[in-house]
DNA sequence: TACATTTGACCTAC
DNA sequence: GTAGGTCAAATGTA
């Protein structure tokens, strides 16, 4: 009883929380910083959305089963490398530029979830057999958020600049590197990813890859939350998301 | 014209 | 049989 009062107590906050970023997105006049608190408002109450319902977006299905991939490794020599990790997009905070090109390939409706999953690979594949992809998905609690599954290397000319996505978790410590990446792939994904609803704040996809309008990393996966394009965030490690969506002894083993 | 996206069909694991 | 992942033809866009 009590827990879901205030879970629902918290929704209504990020309700607010998110009329309040597009409020502020839509002031021209309203100072960087206030966009950044924004945003970095919204990301916190979601958290606390999620640990209050036990959720993790839709890290849970309707049925209450974690979905984790069943096939993560249905294929044989797939999974090399797998990362998750969420993206929330924000407000204008600057473009990124990644370097990184991915080609959309597929896209499923995933049972359960509410929004439809997209499929991604390496541009390079054919010509310099570059077996990476990755998988996007909107969260099922807050439709700003992205859940995204890294799958394989980059073996292709741009592996460098993927190469932050692929170290060791104790070398993503390294903010500057890691996050710009991060958030750059996420500006890929936002492009493609198809929208069953209109989005629910003022946000712009750009059209060309590397150019997004604002968006950061809520997650790394070993330690918690990295910090772009100047948020400065300082999140906690969030247990439940991690034991649900990333598995490190799967991701770095050789 | 070249490249990216869409989308239905097919394949495979469970 | 079902669901997730991939393929490939059709279509769209710069």
């Amino acid at each position: 009883m009590e827990e879901s009062a205030l879970a629902s107590e918290l929704e209504r906050l990020q309700a607010l929380a998110k009329e309040l970023g597009a409020r502020v997105d839509d002031d021209e006049g309203a100072p960087a910083a206030a966009r950044q608190l924004c945003g970095a408002l919204a990301a916190s109450v979601d958290r606390a959305v999620r640990l209050a319902t036990g959720s993790n977006g839709n890290a849970v299905k309707s049925n209450g089963q974690p979905s984790q991939p069943r096939n993560s490794c249905r294929r044989a020599g797939a999974a090399k490398v797998r990362m998750q990790v969420r993206v929330a997009t924000v407000q204008d905070t600057g473009p990124l530029n990644d370097g990184l090109s991915w080609r959309k390939y597929g896209q499923k409706a995933i049972l359960g979830a509410p929004y439809p999953r997209s499929y991604f690979r390496c541009t390079h594949r054919h010509t310099q057999d570059c077996a990476a992809t990755k998988q996007v998905q909107r969260a099922a609690a807050d439709p700003l958020l992205f859940d995204v599954v890294y799958i394989g290397a980059h073996t292709c000319a741009q592996q460098g600049a993927a190469l932050p996505l692929l170290i060791s978790p104790e070398q993503q410590q390294q903010p500057p590197v890691f996050g710009q990446e991060l958030g750059s792939l996420a500006a890929t994904e936002a492009q493609a990813i198809q929208w069953p609803v209109e989005p629910v704040t003022p946000f712009s996809f750009p059209s060309s890859p590397g150019a997004i309008d604002g968006c950061y990393m809520l997650a790394s996966p070993s330690s918690g939350y990295e910090a772009i394009d100047g948020l400065g965030f300082d999140m906690e490690y969030e247990p439940q998301f991690d034991e649900l969506f990333f598995d490190q002894s799967d991701l770095f083993q050789p």
